[in-house]
DNA sequence: TGAACATATGAGCAATCATTCATATGAATA
DNA sequence: TATTCATATGAATGATTGCTCATATGTTCA
């Protein structure tokens, strides 16, 4: 009885069996790739990268990163409820207004690596 | 003559004004966010993610891809290009069968950080 | 050259998402 | 307490996206 999870492969799989094998051993589990994922997708969009570079530099109110990225203050409180959702920024109310910061310096490094990432591939190309 | 781009904040925006401007310095120019969030989005999806995850390990043609995270080669070969476009990935061809690898140690670096960042933040809470 | 296989890609569609608008919550102040 | 200001959030919507299906490209081998 063939195994049925290697019927989508090219006919020679015998040769990658071990190579797939291999690689199905190195994916996290499901629920750990989704997290992960999460936390790129939420640096993935425009309006929450900024976010997170404005406050690369200290700490802001909503109605101040509005006036940073000239948008509206409910799009903003939209996305920043994302951000806090998965812990890459934190919030501190005061009086009426409510301070936003970096939760983890995880993200820095993690911006940091793509920039540089970005760098080096304008380098090489175009 | 009031500065307008101050309109939508807050009233005493006087007092966070020095904020606003240190946060404007620290915005990257429109181009380079957009190509820093390019490669988030990209590590944001988790079927490409999976793919860069299993291509730690080593090189795979697309149907071992396939193989591995179980989907159709088309639905592969589509993300595949993605992650070349951002020179995530490269590939190399070997007759019929083209091999992907990863392109850049960037990106083993990104996923190391986030993976800190969400087994840091699972630690915390939950 | 023709058949078979591996990969790439365009069109179409269902699902997701970022914003706007309207409104609710929460805090300070008169 | 009533008002005002700062923020949060639900609903609606136009735009984006990941997949499928069909088909094209490119390679090997007979």
């Amino acid at each position: 009885m063939p195994d049925l999870d290697f019927a989508a492969c090219c006919s020679e799989h015998e040769i990658h069996e071990c190579a797939i094998e291999r690689a199905r051993r190195a994916l996290p589990p499901e629920r750990q790739v989704q997290r992960l994922a999460d936390v790129f997708k939420a640096m993935g969009d425009p309006t929450r990268l900024r976010i997170i570079l404005a406050l690369r530099v200290g700490e802001l109110c909503v109605c101040d990163l509005a006036a940073v990225l000239n948008m509206s203050q409910s799009a903003i409180s939209h996305q920043l409820r994302i951000l806090r959702g998965l812990h890459l920024v934190r919030n501190r109310r005061e009086g009426k207004e409510v301070y936003y910061s970096l939760d983890d310096d995880h993200v820095i490094s993690m911006l940091a690596q793509a920039a540089d990432h970005v760098r080096h591939t304008l380098e090489t190309e175009e």
